[in-house]
DNA sequence: TTGCATCCTGACCGTATGGTCAGCTTTCAG
DNA sequence: CTGAAAGCTGACCATACGGTCAGGATGCAA
């Protein structure tokens, strides 16, 4: 393909096959669900034969959940800018920009993922039952101290974070319809910017957050 | 099955199997989405043998697509709570209540939707670029209209709009990791009065409603 | 009762899909 | 240079799926 240059070394082909594949194996999946996805589009996608796609991973499930975990960390990464934070503005703030970044630059793995949960986590139910709980656990813990410390008004937390992923997310999942609605145009920067800014002023006016 | 009773008659047969092909199809894409779904399932779970499934509907994709269709009209009915009211309090806490209630009631129908929407909307695109933009129109009108009588602060309407949409539909869509979290549980009548409360004045304090 | 339209279904078919494998080529340590 | 390990792939296979169809069962109007 793009590969005029010498021979690659072994390591090399690894990681950028194995890149290739996944990268691919999250669009099709993405656009056409589990079931609808199909090896030979996946290997198509990737520039490689299908046969190569099983040297790698084993099996079409082994692709997917790869594909799942690698979406489940991006998601939690995004978790520290609320962890830093002083009181709900900051962290509020900065955990919807960030996952609004999420939804705009990664939207086949939210798709991905959204799937997955909505078909009950059949491959990641262990996570969500441990790793995501105790994120969760945690989070719930800093909203409920804000409340405490009166920096915001007694919402209730896992309501509240629901609201936090679902607003965000749905640019993502539902971006189709966004863009439908948006006369067939993705939005543009300025639209995205406008997004996190209505966002961020309705949900922290409508919590009462107070600066730190 | 169930027939005890007299022999149907043919028009009743018709509605009830049609009835119960739907019902049962609908969960099943719910589950596994279009790809994933077999009319086997489907036949199995409405109790029929699946040549008769193809009686009733030519082929898996006329199937999907009645399926689908009943739930845009579902979810487009709860827009009457928006078009009678006096202002937004009046309206968006109605709408709020109308899509949870759909959320808690239709669960499969709103994943099924969803994972419509996910994959490109490839059966509805035509409604979405005339039904479903008319109606996004009009009730852009109504918030830009409260906003200019001062009944609200100026927030974008479609922002809005796809906040309430996300907010709601996610306790549908996911549900699975609401009822996870929820330590295996699902919400309770209260819990979910509780998600109502809190959505609705998080929401309704943050655009600054005022009483009509 | 009769005739017909509707309703029903087991058996079948072509295709597409996930997965396998034997044998090839390429890399690289010693 | 050499041999073994890693990487690669066309051809193949078993299965499962959507869909078909011939013919039987059933409701019903006349």
């Amino acid at each position: 393909m793009t590969e005029s240059t010498r021979p690659m070394r072994r390591q090399d082909i690894r990681r950028e096959n194995e890149k290739a594949i996944l990268l691919a194996a999250e669009k099709v999946f993405a656009e056409a669900g589990f079931g609808g996805a199909t090896m030979q589009l996946i290997a198509d996608l990737a520039g490689l034969p299908k046969a190569n796609l099983h040297y790698y991973f084993a099996t079409k499930e082994e692709l997917y959940r790869s594909v799942v975990q690698n979406i489940f960390e991006i998601w939690l990464q995004a978790a520290n800018c609320f962890d830093v934070a002083r009181g709900p503005i900051d962290g509020i703030s900065a955990y919807i920009d960030a996952k609004m970044e999420i939804s705009r630059r990664h939207p086949d793995g939210s798709k991905v993922w959204a799937s997955e949960v909505m078909h009950g986590a059949p491959v990641l139910q262990d996570y969500m039952e441990s790793t995501l709980r105790e994120w969760t656990d945690g989070r719930v813990a800093i909203i409920k101290r804000w409340i405490e410390e009166g920096k915001m008004d007694p919402v209730d937390p896992r309501h509240l974070l629901y609201m936090l992923w679902a607003t965000t997310q749905h640019y993502a999942d539902f971006g189709h319809q966004i863009e439908t609605l948006n006369g067939g145009k993705p939005l543009s920067d300025r639209q995205w910017r406008e997004a996190k800014e209505n966002i961020k002023r309705v949900i922290l006016t409508g919590i009462g957050a107070q600066p730190a």
